[in-house]
DNA sequence: AATATAACTGGACGGTGTACAGTTGCCAAC
DNA sequence: GTTGGCAACTGTACACCGTCCAGTTATATT
């Protein structure tokens, strides 16, 4: 029996609120689980309710998108290695997106989330490649490829996979490690002419 | 004025056909023009009708997205230099993308598409990368690092882009090429130690 | 205390992919 | 050459989807 509220009442909805029951939803039943709808009907409230605290649904992925980034480890800043830095928080990144592998593509397509968090990561990321004696002039070029690199190897690694090799977990995190060390060699290698 | 068909009736399509409107649709509409009910009306037929040609929508986009990678320059197979025909490759790879980048997210979500002309262009990298004496152990990765950079660089160039900084099209070609010298060096380097 | 605003509900619009039940054309077998 | 049977269709419908519009009412503002 579906909680009917009279026309005019008041649920006591808040952004957060919706964010969050976005989050389980997505948590539970993956992407495909997420509309208006079952937010809504989560939330005991008409679909169009959303409407008053979310501008849409894009919005609302963007939101959630960013929050996952929170799982992401950020580097020990006293670390005196700056590689091992960056080796390190692409690989957290590249588990994270991993653990949430359905909605790689939707990284994907709004080029890495464009949240707070995001941001956030991408600063450290340029600090360590500044550290890495990266010249500023190619340091947007650096750090493109190593999330490119991450959310599309992520995006490798979960995928349909094919019906008769489905990609080891464990195959799928060596390759991407492997193409991580190969990037960062050839950077490397570049800037020390 | 709809030209309708009595039940029964025979409207003489064929499973080429119905990709070939597919593909018209495409590339005059891009990917939200491409519905089954738009590919159906172009041919003149009730929507399910197609249904007795292409087991559903994702079947569909399949072939259609394989198709594309026709566009695809293959490089010279009497070229000297190995790593120069990669480049090569790889670019061509990356501007076929670019020109239908609505559709690089389906790529990405689906592995890079895995029709009779994905397999032929891998078969083709992984000879060129066997040339370039990668060791065969690592080809595979190789191959997946290469074409996880070209389709998330694809990705990242074309998208919703910042509201504030649309991303020039020249810019993004040069990341591109920047990230994969890197990625080329990196291999090479690791292999000749 | 009156008024404006914001939070909701009900209902609807236009869209999606696809399943089910019919009608009929064509090809193969007798 | 007639007869089955299969396959290609149409019509209809289901279950969704995101989102807009017009109301109703609780809350904040004056």
């Amino acid at each position: 029996m579906p909680q009917t509220r009279a026309p005019g009442k008041r649920a006591g909805l808040t952004r957060p609120a919706v964010l969050a029951a976005a989050r389980e939803l997505l948590a539970e039943g993956g992407v495909d689980r997420l509309s208006m709808r079952s937010v809504a009907q989560r939330l005991g409230v008409a679909p169009n309710a959303l409407y008053s605290h979310v501008p849409n649904k894009t919005a609302l992925l963007d939101d959630v998108l960013d929050d996952v980034l929170t799982e992401v480890l950020p580097p020990d800043p006293a670390a005196s290695d700056p590689l091992a830095a960056i080796t390190a928080l692409m690989t957290s990144t590249y588990d994270v997106l991993v653990a949430h592998a359905d909605l790689v593509p939707l990284f994907l397509a709004r080029q890495g989330a464009r949240g707070p968090n995001a941001t956030r990561l991408g600063d450290v990321l340029d600090h360590l490649l500044g550290r890495a004696a990266v010249p500023a002039a190619e340091i947007t070029s650096a750090r493109r490829a190593l999330i490119v690199h991450a959310i599309g190897s992520a995006a490798f690694a979960s995928g349909p996979g094919e019906a008769d090799r489905p990609i080891p977990a464990r195959e799928a995190a060596r390759q991407f490690t492997l193409g991580l060390s190969w990037l960062l060699l050839g950077l490397a290698q570049a800037t020390r002419v």
